[in-house]
DNA sequence: CTTTATTATACCGACAGTCTGTCAGTATTA
DNA sequence: TAATACTGACAGACTGTCGGTATAATAAAG
């Protein structure tokens, strides 16, 4: 029986077959034909709206990584808010709860999923990395902080937590404390602010 | 005809033969089958000695790897020489000219080589990273610097390094100066460093 | 100290099973 | 009647397995 539907529809079906079997079975362990079938569709329609597997494993990074950005663009814009406080929600958003639920990030991180892991961070950073920097500039404007390269300082921290603190939960308890306190003064450093200025503001975000 | 070898000798052959290939076409882009031809032996021998291909990667890195961290120990070991002065030798050693030839390093940064680039990375820092964290300290002893977390500031410094300098042929040329010139001034921040004090001793390392 | 069994080690190549991507053709909608 | 969406059989490639074979090492017998 043949259902007929128009292209970004069947699309967007496909992708939520394909995300949903990714975050249970990772990118390696998932077949095209399991997607065929979660999609119930035939072989040739996957191939007829995707041209690989891999191309499907872009545009889902495309649709995480966008919302993820659009969140990103809309707290940096909120100008009433003070700048150290959309830094945190930042942080927040990017990396506590980034909506992308607990499960896909944990098998973001499994080493087979290594190119997916690869390509959003490159695409996230990509993404984020003038807003932050944009945002560490209102922070300089305002004499909050002071650096020379704020891109890099936002590049380096970006790299760094998500490399860092996606794996965080394999660390114990007092390892991830430390971590975090460790990022915290470097941060403070990078951006050349005082001691302790950041610790109170950010801290609590990680529960 | 058969030619039988002594086991650890034909699993370097193999590794040979396997680190050429991956060289020039990549990991996904080389088929077991490669491997086989190119050293000579059957599907059966390849598969008595390694449990699988990724095992042969894994190998691979550690043979890689083994020897940098070899390398910065030694470096790191001659208490004669100034800290400062270790610490430099320490980055050539790891980024410039690391022993892995350009062709590889190019072959581990292509999106297919995510995995091998992932492996690598983390070896690389687990073997690395204590070796410089006590530099630092050294560093701390002697008043050359000054941080509460040496360790963080090493993984910090070295994961950005290895993920910004590799990609680096990619940038223009100012783009790169610009690079390097902010990880300078990011590293003698983070080491609460007086500003330019690293800048005369780094620079010249990247020609 | 040879010669002959015996065992362990290294090796072989056919094969099963799976997977991705293609294509000629068919149904549906515009 | 042309464009769009869809189908499923199929080719080609790839990984890992397995029963069996040759060589080297060791032990037993002469």
């Amino acid at each position: 029986m043949r259902v007929v539907k128009e292209a970004n529809v069947r699309k967007s079906e496909i992708l939520d077959a394909a995300e949903l079997l990714f975050e249970t079975k990772g990118f390696d362990g998932t077949s095209t034909t399991d997607i065929l079938n979660e999609a119930g569709i035939a072989r040739g329609t996957l191939y007829y709206h995707f041209k690989s597997k891999e191309d499907i494993l872009d545009a889902i990074i495309e649709r995480m990584t966008g919302s993820l950005v659009a969140k990103a663009t809309e707290i940096a814009g909120k100008k009433d808010e003070p700048v150290l406080r959309r830094m945190t929600q930042m942080m927040l958003a990017l990396h506590v709860d980034n909506g992308l639920g607990y499960e896909i990030m944990e098998q973001v991180h499994k080493p087979q999923n290594a190119l997916m892991h690869q390509k959003m961070q490159e695409r996230l950073l990509a993404g984020v990395n003038p807003i932050i920097t944009a945002l560490i500039g209102e922070g300089i404007a305002q004499g909050i902080c002071q650096t020379d390269y704020p891109t890099e300082v936002a590049e380096m921290t970006f790299l760094y937590s998500s490399t860092i603190f996606d794996n965080l939960a394999i660390h114990s308890v007092e390892e991830r404390e430390r971590k975090i306190t460790a990022f915290i003064y470097n941060l403070e450093r990078l951006l050349g602010m005082e001691r302790d200025s950041l610790q109170g503001a950010i801290l609590p975000i990680f529960g």
